[in-house]
DNA sequence: CCCATTTGACACCCAAGCGTATCAGATCGT
DNA sequence: ACGATCTGATACGCTTGGGTGTCAAATGGG
């Protein structure tokens, strides 16, 4: 219990510590987004950071907890992306959004299959959703307000979105569509003014 | 190898050994599509089906290759079910394809979850391909002969409308939108109309 | 009624992965 | 330079699940 805090390789304790949870993160964005999260074992998540189990324990107890962490980085960076695209763009034009969202998820296909396959499965089916209600509250935004039953045929329109930019970004990098980043965009954009009312 | 065929609980050899293999992929279907592929064991599935693992292996050689069996019967039947209703619909009309495919997504949350979420993971990655493949293909039907850059475009409407799709059906059944069978199909007719050129 | 076949319950071995422990070498403070 | 701390490699016990084998009870043909 008693602190020992002392320099090591010209890094203090809690950085130290901070950087071996931060590969043993990007391990797991490797690893989980690859092979998929059900599939990677806590040997494995070591082998990839080049850590031994001991510094897995320090930062996680369980393959599940750090599958929570990495998806909460990378859709948290993803918001941090996408909100000033918002606000730049002042809340009417989608694009703006739209570029910032899909410049994440097509830049790396791991991304892409973390938030459309992964955030779906296990003990991330939670934290998935949530991001998916969080998507959904961001379409309210750009759509008028709107009261009675038409509220929940417009909810089922966000919903219909959300799944749309999943499985384009997967068909993306599956290579079935033959298109440049911004020529996504394009469509994509398309794709939501011909499903906002 | 000698041939011992021998009627057994009024069934014969042949007719045993079929029922066996249809209750162990009654049983997958029940486990994969609640507790999702990756979680469910050939322990499990013998527990369920209420047989021996002696069975399983009659029938399968790996949980990978029940998964197979279950998706494809599901897949199956749901082709059996569409393609009739596009023939009634004259091949214009995508109403009676949409619910004809609705009725069984929505009746069975176990289907949906199959069909959104399982069939992007494991060993059911290239039959879920597959399966999407089809259902674009299938969009083509519906949608006017076009050429040339605009082609790579209808596809990535097709990937949409296939994503909008899962993602309803799966919000449909969490509970999030407060819609009856019909109502859900209405609106995703809407879409189809709004995504169609 | 007797025996071969079929079935179910259970035991067994083995590999893989988790969680912990041990120990030698490297690094830093004094 | 010396001792305390930090690190990496390895080993160990344990549980879980896959795949195989054994044996008695149940069933149907002759």
């Amino acid at each position: 219990m008693a602190e020992s805090t002392r320099v090591y390789g010209g890094m203090s304790a809690v950085e130290r510590r901070d950087e071996r949870r931060q590969r043993l993160i990007d391990a797991g964005l490797e690893l989980f987004g690859t092979r998929g999260v059900a599939a990677v074992g806590i040997v494995d998540i070591c082998a990839e950071a080049g850590l031994i189990k001991r510094y897995f324990y320090e930062s996680f107890s369980s393959i599940d907890e750090l599958a929570v962490a990495v998806f909460e980085q990378v859709t948290d960076r993803l918001v941090e992306q996408v909100v000033p695209a918002i606000i730049a763009g002042g809340g009417q034009d989608p694009r703006p959004a739209l570029t910032a969202y899909l410049h994440g998820a097509l830049a790396d296909p791991r991304v892409a299959r973390l938030l459309a396959v992964e955030g779906k499965t296990g003990a991330l089916t939670k934290y998935g959703d949530g991001f998916a209600t969080r998507a959904v509250e961001l379409w309210f935004s750009f759509s008028p307000a709107v009261e009675g039953r038409d509220e929940v045929a417009l909810r089922l329109r966000a919903y219909a979105f959300a799944g749309a930019l999943s499985q384009v970004c997967l068909a993306w990098h599956d290579g079935v569509l033959d298109l440049t980043v911004d020529q996504v965009i394009d469509e994509l954009v398309e794709v939501f003014h011909a499903l906002a009312p």
